[in-house]
DNA sequence: TTCTATCAATAAAC
DNA sequence: GTTTATTGATAGAA
């Protein structure tokens, strides 16, 4: 025994941590990613266990969001808000006049656009990984693609070509999800990839599949859950966390 | 040793389940209280140690709904609703160890009355069951109280007064609730009550204090999180999970 | 990412 | 709610 190679201990195991902000960016990310998914499990584990409806927003720093619903992100915030008197305009007594308890949000024609957008999100990625494989390192800014470039320095004709552009890719991208519509149907959602003329454009947008995560059992369609991962980084920089 | 009296194996301790709908009902509300507990606390602890800001909201079956929200509920899903991050500074720079918490929301009043709320709600609860006990079994349906008469039969001059009824009673508790703030602070917080004149009043209220479960740690201070558990039954029915 | 040792959550029974 | 035996989640390292 004594000769035997020993097997190296390779980890002391799981550590206990304090429950503060955790300093390091690395682990800091690391911990989010896994505890994101955690979190999620948790709540689709609720939503079968229990039948429950359950929406879960969280903004990481930077930009990204990540989301998870069931029914849907939207039917549930829904109901709460209109449950509530939607949010905020509750005054003592002035806003108990409110007459009507359904919910005729006319938002479900966002929640149809949005759920393109989660389309386009997840093309958009497998676009970008093919790309990156065709066309090896025909990129400009260190992985970045074209719409990410800085528009800070962009003059008036370049700023509207460069709109032009983000349009045209927008619209291939909805052609596109409304093709994948007609294929396969997931409750997936997101909200707006932040096109826009304002200087506050993502296009980079980081789409996560997790929809087999939450139906490792036997529930597949019993939990419409609708997982929204998606974001992006400041203009062509490196994703944060 | 031997002849000692063996301790007796109390349980067989946790054992593993399905992920399906639990049929029992009582197992159920059991698993669904401790889970919304763990899953609230996973939710904070990410809060905490990411510094994320994270909303969740549960429906129960029945009409209960409880909620988290950290820096706030209604701030985490106006950001998601909106795309656009309002108030915290969120530069992209991480910020030293202890990330000072600014806590500039301007959703601070907001949060202030929902306490009022959440305090309304826990001492309406408490009124119910002195009413309960003292008035005996005074209750017309089954358990229930006067603000739970269904009101589809109801007369004109009926729901009118009805109506007033339930716009005093909701004054009475919102200056209870006012000296209930004189008292004790914590961070609860809850929406309306659903007082309205439309057939869909929810004036049971089952408010849950959650507030210690957050920060069992030292970061009181920085996270500050609300916690929105309300709910109702339908017209005096048992409450349901 | 994947792997382990450990910590934390929790199903059953009180 | 509390206890206990387990399962499940995950921090740290590769």
């Amino acid at each position: 025994m004594n000769n035997m190679m020993m097997k190296k201990k390779t980890t002391q195991g799981r550590k206990k941590i304090e429950i503060k902000k955790i300093d390091n960016l690395s682990n800091r990310q690391v911990a989010f990613s896994k505890r994101r998914v955690g979190l999620f499990k948790k709540a689709s584990e609720l939503c079968v266990l229990i039948g429950a409806e359950v929406a879960i927003i969280v903004h990481s720093l930077g930009k990204r969001v990540f989301a998870f619903g069931h029914p849907s992100i939207d039917a549930v915030i829904n109901r709460y808000t209109t449950g509530s008197a939607s949010s905020s305009s509750s005054s003592s007594s002035s806003s108990s006049s409110v007459a009507d308890p359904n919910t005729p949000l006319g938002a479900h024609e966002i929640q149809q656009h949005n759920r393109h957008y989660a389309k386009v999100s997840k093309e958009l990625e497998v676009e970008r990984k093919r790309k990156e494989l065709i066309e090896g390192s025909k990129l400009e800014n260190g992985g970045s693609f074209w719409w990410d470039d800085p528009i800070e320095h962009m003059g008036l004709e370049e700023l509207q070509q460069y709109k032009a552009s983000l349009e045209e890719l927008k619209k291939k991208l909805l052609m596109r999800a409304d093709d994948l519509m007609l294929l396969k149907n997931s409750s997936s959602s997101s909200t707006n990839l932040g096109f826009n003329n304002s200087g506050d454009i993502n296009p980079g947008v980081t789409a996560v599949g997790c929809d087999d995560m939450f139906f490792n059992q036997t529930t597949t369609e019993y939990c419409n859950n609708s997982i929204v991962p998606y974001g992006s980084d400041d203009f062509g920089n490196s994703l944060q966390v």
